[in-house]
DNA sequence: GTCTATATCCAGATAGAC
DNA sequence: GTCTATCTGGATATAGAC
């Protein structure tokens, strides 16, 4: 993961993965059967469990605002994995490889579906009738997704990116 | 740019650029020395031009909302680089190459920046102070890229994505 | 200006000793 | 289970003819 987060997937060569272990190539090679596997074992790695911060989330008392469950998930994620460029080099994987997509789109609809759940819950809350809180709900889980995704590539990409303004400012808007 | 759209920076060969283009290796490399060059003159064709579209934004009247000048901005783009994957593989070349990353933050920033001008506009014409109209557009602008770049995101990786209805939940928040 | 043919290098992967 | 040494393929880049 250190590797791959430095470098991205292809960049990083087996000799890398070799230094960074310790270990020889053999004794890699007696682990996973080649680099792909190798590649797929760290992608499900990082995406693994993203969601568990989001499962049931609709039915704590007091609801929280949306604001405080994207912090909420976002510092989660940044605290798990670490440097969150290889999200980056996850998803730029995917959309270079058809057979990959399924699995980090999958992931993404998942989140989605979550988010769905829990405005459901908030705009519910909030007074809006059950049929109108839930089509809000759906119109609205793809830009929380995108605010999560923009954070990260901003996190990656801005030098000196204020995260905390960041989440400052998510407590400005209303959806 | 159709190579590295599909497969990525690293995974396209040069012999995959000399079938597409139909030349040989010989011609290709009269016109660029190497393929770090030929990646680099991809990247600024892709990222040049993307901040027109926002300059002088504030000064129109009537001044368009915030969701209609994303909406333009994402149709624009789109309607100039095509596959929007290739942008997808300049952030993670970037993220992995702390060379190249100035171009591409670079480029964010400038983005970041007209959104902010555009927004200060915005929010003195929905009857905000100018000091407070200021202060709440340069907060809002990092979610403003954000929700660019997660549409990005989303409409590369989410099979089926409902671009519209994007668009149209853009309209229900207010900043 | 463009081609073919090829030199050179380096990555991924393996064999077999210990 | 892990190591060293090495094979093999494929990638970038070049030389020189046309």
């Amino acid at each position: 993961m250190l590797c791959f987060a430095r470098a991205g997937f292809e960049a990083t060569s087996m000799a890398d993965i070799i230094t960074e272990s310790g270990l020889s190539a053999g004794a890699i090679y007696s682990y996973f059967k080649n680099k792909q596997e190798l590649i797929l074992h760290v992608t499900q790695d990082v995406l693994e469990n993203r969601a568990a911060d989001l499962e049931g989330l609709e039915k704590q008392t007091p609801l929280p605002p949306p604001a405080a469950v994207i912090r909420m998930f976002l510092d989660g994620m940044t605290h798990d994995i670490g440097n969150p460029s290889i999200l980056v080099q996850i998803w730029a994987a995917a959309a270079a490889a058809p057979e990959s997509v399924e699995m980090v789109s999958g992931v993404v609809l998942e989140l989605r579906a979550l988010y769905e759940r829990y405005l459901r819950a908030w705009f519910a809350h909030r007074g809006l009738g059950e049929k109108e809180a839930g089509e809000r709900a759906v119109a609205v889980a793809p830009l929380v997704v995108a605010l999560c995704q923009g954070y990260i590539l901003q996190i990656v990409l801005v030098p000196d990116f204020d995260a905390d303004g960041y989440f400052a400012a998510l407590d400005l808007v209303t959806m």
